[in-house]
DNA sequence: GGGCTGACGGTTG
DNA sequence: GCAACCGCCAGCC
């Protein structure tokens, strides 16, 4: 665990916490506002290795397609989409988010 | 020290 | 719109 990563993941989980409710963020844009231009997976990384302790909406966190985080990541599948939806993000026909409307680019 | 892996992204077919 | 391929960088074996 070096320092930069540690400052990256700090950060990632400031952009999180900013995010309000009815948006999402994608692993790339969430990096990119991090500091880390295309450390996608460093971010999903920093969120699914997440310290406990933090608590913030990850499922808020989406990829660039749209599609969600595995369900076991949330207790179960659908878990994520429907707090999403209870939240006002907008689903398409697929099960994936409308990122065209809910992106959250801060 | 070297190679594989991953809650991914962008490009190409 | 979807699938395959390559590239990215930190973490783990």
């Amino acid at each position: 665990m070096s320092a930069v990563s540690d400052t990256f993941n700090k950060t990632v989980y400031e952009i999180i916490a900013m995010i309000p409710e009815g948006r999402v963020i994608s692993y790339g844009l969430l990096a990119l506002l991090a500091g880390k231009p295309g450390g996608a997976r460093m971010a999903a990384r920093a969120v699914s290795h997440a310290p406990l302790g933090v608590d913030l909406p990850f499922h808020r966190v989406v990829n660039q397609s749209g599609h969600l985080a595995p369900p076991e990541a949330f207790s179960g599948e659908g878990i994520q989409r429907a707090m999403l939806e209870t939240e006002g993000v907008l689903f398409k026909s697929n099960g994936c988010v409308d990122m065209r409307k809910c992106t959250w680019t801060g």
